[in-house]
DNA sequence: TATTAATTGTTGCATTTGCAACATATATGA
DNA sequence: TCATATATGTTGCAAATGCAACAATTAATA
């Protein structure tokens, strides 16, 4: 999986971050990295550890928007036009590169060779993103609680190239990605039990279909 | 708005297309642009005309993924590991520009110049997207047919930089963008103009918030 | 390890939604 | 222009969902 500084010299890239003045911070636990994004040009990627994107609306709605981690990027000109209920927290001790956008996209005075090959590398994950997205729009564009759990279960165990894969959500925040009350979740993960389409052996999720 | 050759000479494109064997194509209103995209790197860019993107699945439920206007890029490498339920297809006659996604991510031997300039306009342009994807999940990310087109009637509008804009959907196509029954969705809408939310004023919607 | 906090699991009930089946209006094409 | 197709608008009803409130289990931490 391609990360941003792929393929550049380890030299290469300390010049490159004097240049575009890049800050490496840690945000502990709970913390919140970013937030009101619109109308900045703020960005940054996952060096390590990992963070949720979630929307609070003005009626306390929690809703996770997109699940970051390492090598993932984030920032201001990806959710540009979008409203400002957005944050991005740390779900763990995450130790973040930031800096702003523009270095990416504009090339300096210096014009250095290896601002290409960020460029390709920037190319490559924001086409993965898309993709991802794609993905997140199939599934919750599904219209009952059942269709939505089946496809989230589906892709998963497809991206894993299996029949089953290890939650990465609890089933609280599972219900919050995927904009559906946590207790109407739990009834219908409960159905699909029933019926055999699944089954959870501690926090592993097989898919018997 | 940047387009995929923005900035490349009229002479370099055209080499380009060579280069890349490019075949431009005009699809009438209503044909299939792409079907079965996944596992293939067929590339496209609408050049005139209008597409949408659907999902049609087992139960003939069709959802409208996203809307194609000229300059949008669409084509397998953006839904690979998406499952093969979905289509493009024309809204309008569809001029259309096809080729292999390789030939924008690796270069050939001849390392034409130009070429970077490409890379650049594609990088913007798939950020573009990521945002557009984003707005998009936000809005069918709210629980209820009232607060999915409230969201979407705002985000429209603040594209728009107004208070309103001009619907260019038809409401059945509305309802299957927003993935939700067309006639609970008539219903709703009915609700927000009686509770003068809004107006509808031929094809024209005016946000009163 | 004891205490507290968070997560999982469950249920009744009101509300929302989807579905089906219409009527009406508007657009399209022979 | 007439006939047909498509889009809009409406309604009753069954099914799905959200909400609230709770118990039980597991995890976190003082």
């Amino acid at each position: 999986m391609i990360t941003l500084f792929e393929n550049i010299e380890e030299n290469d890239i300390k010049k490159m971050l004097k240049c575009f003045d890049a800050r490496k911070i840690l945000y502990k636990k709970e913390r919140t990295i970013l937030t009101n994004m619109s109308n900045t040009t703020i960005f940054g990627v996952i060096l390590s550890g990992t963070a949720n994107i979630i929307r609070v609306d003005y009626n306390g709605v929690r809703n996770i928007l997109e699940r970051l981690t390492e090598g993932d990027i984030f920032g201001g000109p990806l959710y540009e036009s979008v409203n400002n209920e957005l944050s991005i927290i740390a779900t763990s001790d995450t130790e973040v590169l930031l800096f702003d956008y523009h270095h990416i996209v504009n090339r300096c005075r210096k014009n250095c060779e290896y601002h290409s090959r960020l460029i390709e590398n920037m190319l490559q994950i924001l086409a993965r993103k898309v993709q991802a997205n794609n993905e997140k729009l199939l599934i919750i564009s599904k219209k009952t609680i059942r269709e939505k759990l089946l496809e989230y279960f589906q892709t998963k165990a497809r991206n894993n190239g299996s029949k089953s894969f290890k939650m990465d959500f609890t089933l609280t925040d599972l219900a919050d990605y995927l904009s559906i009350d946590r207790s109407a979740m739990m009834r219908e993960i409960k159905n699909l039990k029933e019926d055999g389409f699944i089954e959870i052996i501690n926090k592993r999720i097989y898919l018997h279909m």
